[in-house]
DNA sequence: AAACAAACAGTCAAGCCTGTCTGTAAATGG
DNA sequence: CCATTTACAGACAGGCTTGACTGTTTGTTT
């Protein structure tokens, strides 16, 4: 009698497919994308290759849903990585390295591989698009609530842009090899510009909680 | 004594291994690393896999080859498109534009893809790696040459390297679709604040010779 | 011209990867 | 408590890739 349901079907299902798609994240970072082989996803994540199949019928099943997964973790951390930011006055620059970071990260790096190999795969690439679209959007938004930016003013939405496609050229040169102090070097000197630049004419910035700086020396 | 050297041997050489390379570099393009198996690259090349294996005992020797070849391409595009700059009034626009050009160029996805694969192939790292740095470094002192930067204010090298990693993720986000129109708008603005933020206290600068411009409106 | 070396051609085996297929255990529903 | 469905296990075949290997042609050297 004490036979009946010791674990729900919905339950094992759930922790099986989240250890097979932290298998696959894991093994982007480490081996590429062409060295995740489902027998290497289904070995790393102590399943048979029977459930692997029985869960992710092909392997772009698999890649489809890691994409998806992945989008989650990047959209968390960004949101939680922007909530733990000091509020102090160096504002700009801790905006600045909190973005850089987070296009360093081994989420990045997955998050690249898939992007590259989505270019020329179209079944990837019709996954990987939409949802590279909406980070791309959301992580806009973030940056001009973070920096306060007045979007109205030209040329405040081109700089906001630039700043993201910095950080991604940026992400990009940290994959062959530590950069972080060159990427630290390279966003204070971008935090003092993009202020200047931003402040030029305030017109009626919002930003008028923000404390103004004239910090130029 | 007429049928001595008809076809000397170096050149029969160099010529199947110039086919071999740019039928490398056009599959890095088309198919990505992994889908550049030495199969195809051969039959892109029309040649004999006898005769590829004779000239590329194995594909890290061909695609070793082919990062050497490609950087060579890299280097002398980039002159080139730098010699055919106007010199009119724009000139930082056109510098801009140019590197935004060069690095959303196939010759710049070939890099790419060989940049992502080798981040988890040691091999193609260490052939990759320095040759990749060499060109970094050239890029640099071209784009400081062209802009007539003066290196010694503080901050002036930083922005010059964000520019570059500017572009780099520029042409990372034009991977995966046509980017142009965005690129330039962006582009622009940039042109802009880096001239702002470079002629800001020209102390010695050397480019009296370069038109100064008091654009802000 | 003869011997030698380099260039070229094509076949073959070993290994890996993917996805199919058959079989077993566990859970839900009546 | 039995039937049905879902979850899991592992063997297997087909396809592709790489590099080794044998044989043929072409150029070089003396």
């Amino acid at each position: 009698m004490s036979a009946t349901a010791r674990v729900p079907q919905g339950e094992r299902t759930r922790a099986m497919r989240a250890r097979l798609l932290e298998a696959t994240v894991d093994l982007l970072v480490e081996k590429g994308f062409s060295g995740t082989s489902t027998t290497l996803v289904s070995e790393r994540a102590g399943v048979s290759r029977g459930a692997q199949l029985h869960h992710f019928p092909t392997k772009n099943a698999l890649v489809v849903a890691a994409v998806e997964h992945l989008t989650e973790i990047r959209g968390s951390d960004l949101e939680r990585a922007a909530a733990a930011l000091p509020d102090g006055e160096d504002r700009t620059v801790a905006v600045l390295e909190m973005l850089g970071d987070h296009f360093s990260s081994p989420v990045f790096t997955a998050a690249l591989e898939l992007w590259v190999a989505a270019r020329t795969d179209p079944a990837l690439l019709e996954a990987v698009a939409p949802l590279e679209q909406r980070v791309g959007r959301e992580t806009h938004r973030l940056t001009v609530e973070l920096l306060g930016v007045d979007e109205s003013r030209p040329g405040a939405r081109e700089l906001v842009q630039a700043t993201l496609d910095l950080v991604r050229g940026l992400g990009l040169a940290n994959t062959l090899g530590d950069d972080t102090r060159r990427r630290r070097r390279i966003l204070a000197q971008w935090a003092v510009t993009l202020d200047a630049a931003l402040d030029a004419a305030p017109a009626t910035k919002k930003a008028a909680a923000t404390k103004k700086k004239e910090t130029t020396s």
